[in-house]
DNA sequence: GACTATACGGAACGATGGTTCCGTTTGTCA
DNA sequence: TGACAAACGGAACCATCGTTCCGTATAGTC
């Protein structure tokens, strides 16, 4: 279990425990960045996050050493939330249910978090985010919801993981830029469909 | 027939022509502008461009009045070859194979030329790029080609232009990511399946 | 060949934005 | 309550990059 903040709250192991007003301001920081980040995309000035955290942007230097950590720490926290929906989906009856209902609730999500995507894969982004190890878990997490919908029959077989997360990547970058016409559900309607068995297909 | 270098090689109505060495060196940035853009992204600096251009930062300021508007007439050049190509197809026996066609090539040309689809979907890019009235062209003329496909019976007729172009550019973005794995066209096969009628899926 | 408008190169400017530094404030503990 | 380490704020620093300016070079013309 990863620790996402990068620091133990109440105390522990080796080092001391952080002030009460660190731990606050570093919680402010967080959810600041977290709000600016999905509005504005990952190009705000720190400044800004700063700013509407309440806190001088040493403070936010203190807690992350930069801007890039700021913004990954983010991200593996919203990794591993996917992850944990995904997995929660695993057992199900209906695997293709499963499946597609995960796909929609993966769009849901990041329609709302513009930055999200975009960092994962790396467009349009000038630094290279890490959280490799978060993205694996993803990555596996889907790779096995897939699966199981090729065994129940509702899915192809000629696809794989990374190409179900591109397919889904890419449709919200593009939802991203023509905001009215072609809303994001439309256009993972298509892939849905294209993703399915010639036999399922409605 | 729009004009898209922006000035006339040789003579013509009003302004007088350009000397021999601003023609050869508005050219040359253009070319290198075309290669640089392409391979480094939207956000290489403009001294990069005028140093393979071999001219001075100072030279392609006075031909382009702005790195926007370099960029911009690049992309209507591209713009216009991509609206030539899709009007070629139209008059096809089978237009099913026309737009499926058309597609792979958008997507082959666009997979060469990052920056491209970035820039017309507004991912990742600060400036707004312009180019209204050949994106409308593009739009205009792969609207054309759905609707003999839809006609023909190749395509589902619950999906627009623009929802096709949303697509086709997501997946190249996408694509544009993971690099190894995902391949653009195993994307787009995926999304040409989900765009055939349930009758003519293979 | 000389003259001039045109064009050139590239140093310098200004804006932006990430990061650092240090004088001041504040939580914690005795 | 006093002392000290920990944390704070935000001005200053530095690098990057788009754009401008101006002294120099040159194509075109007589």
């Amino acid at each position: 279990m990863s620790n996402t903040t990068g620091c133990e709250g109440i105390s522990e192991g080796g080092a001391r425990p952080l002030r009460a007003d660190a731990q606050r301001n570093r919680l402010r920081v967080l959810e600041a960045a977290e709000a600016v980040f999905a509005s504005e995309g990952i190009s705000v000035p720190v400044d800004v996050i700063a700013e509407k955290a309440g806190v001088g942007v040493g403070t936010l230097y203190r807690h992350f050493p930069t801007k890039e950590k700021l913004f990954e720490a983010i991200l593996i926290q919203r990794l591993e939330e996917l992850v944990a929906d995904a997995r929660g989906r695993l057992g199900s009856d209906d695997p293709g249910a499963a499946f597609f209902g995960f796909l929609h609730h993966l769009v849901d999500e990041v329609v709302l978090k513009r930055d999200f995507i975009l960092a994962m894969s790396g467009a349009g982004v000038e630094f290279e985010v890490v959280a490799a190890d978060a993205k694996e878990d993803l990555q596996n997490a889907v790779a096995d919801l897939l699966r199981a919908a090729q065994a129940a029959g509702a899915v192809r077989d000629d696809v794989s993981g990374a190409v179900v997360l591109s397919l889904v990547g890419g449709t919200c970058m593009a939802a991203e830029g023509h905001h009215q016409e072609a809303a994001p559900l439309d256009l993972l309607q298509i892939i849905c469909d294209g993703l399915r068995t010639a036999e399922t297909s409605s």
